[in-house]
DNA sequence: GCGACAG
DNA sequence: ATCTTGTCGC
């Protein structure tokens, strides 16, 4: 399976996610979760340079394990729909420089929740064989009702006939996330970790945490 | 044809 | 995503 051609058109890598969404499970695989990662890309040099960043925390206590950071130059643009081929080559090797894999990895962006069911989550999952949750800060396709106020709260995210994710109320008064299974897990225990591993603050600590890495924001020790 | 559109 | 300070609100 050509998963290593990066440097495809448009039109090649829809055709490559319609082949590879039937093989997403959203059927709880998981085993014991000791190791949960968060990983997220952010870019320096105008955008040249695509910085992946990946953390690892300890469950239960959510204590920092590991963090790392790989840099390459950006292949792809943005293209609404196409997001993991820009993204999941510089995570993927951002992956390898771990000491061991974690059990479970929270992904900023889509899971299922993708006009063809294979956002950024689902296609890392894919490639690692590793549980994955999409946890985005906005809406790609789907439509919901309004999220119930109470933090842990949450509707369903609809397209057409089926669900595709919860949009979840992490934070009172905050714009809730946009939660869907990435791989090897439902929607019900994709909600029920990130709900876990909420902190204070809108995003889930690993997510939070590697988004910070990435863009280099602030200390996170 | 006119919007909508993860990061 | 990224450019960017203080400020309003819960």
């Amino acid at each position: 399976m050509p998963l290593h051609e990066w440097t495809l058109s448009p039109e090649e890598a829809i055709a490559l996610q319609w082949r590879l969404a039937p093989r997403v499970e959203c059927r709880d695989r998981i085993g014991d979760v000791h190791r949960i990662a968060g990983i997220d890309i952010g870019f320096e040099q105008n955008g040249e340079i695509t910085r992946a960043a990946v953390v690892v925390l300890a469950w239960p206590g959510l204590s920092m394990l590991e963090h790392v950071v790989h840099r390459e130059p950006t292949r792809m643009p943005y293209i609404p729909g196409l997001l993991s081929f820009r993204e999941v080559p510089a995570a993927l090797q951002a992956f390898t420089l771990l000491n061991s894999p974690p059990d479970l990895v929270m992904v900023d962006g889509q899971g299922i929740a993708h006009p063809r069911r294979l956002g950024v989550a689902s296609h890392l999952g894919l490639w690692l064989d590793i549980p994955t949750i999409g946890v985005a800060k906005s809406r790609l396709c789907g439509t919901h009702d309004d999220v119930p106020p109470r933090r842990g709260e949450w509707t369903p995210l609809r397209d057409g006939d089926e669900t595709i994710g919860a949009v979840l109320r992490s934070r009172q008064s905050v714009k809730p996330v946009y939660i869907s299974p990435g791989h090897r897990l439902g929607l019900e225990t994709a909600v029920a970790w990130v709900v876990r591993c909420l902190g204070r603050t809108k995003l889930p600590e690993p997510t939070r945490l590697a988004d910070r890495l990435a863009s280099r924001r602030g200390a996170f020790l």
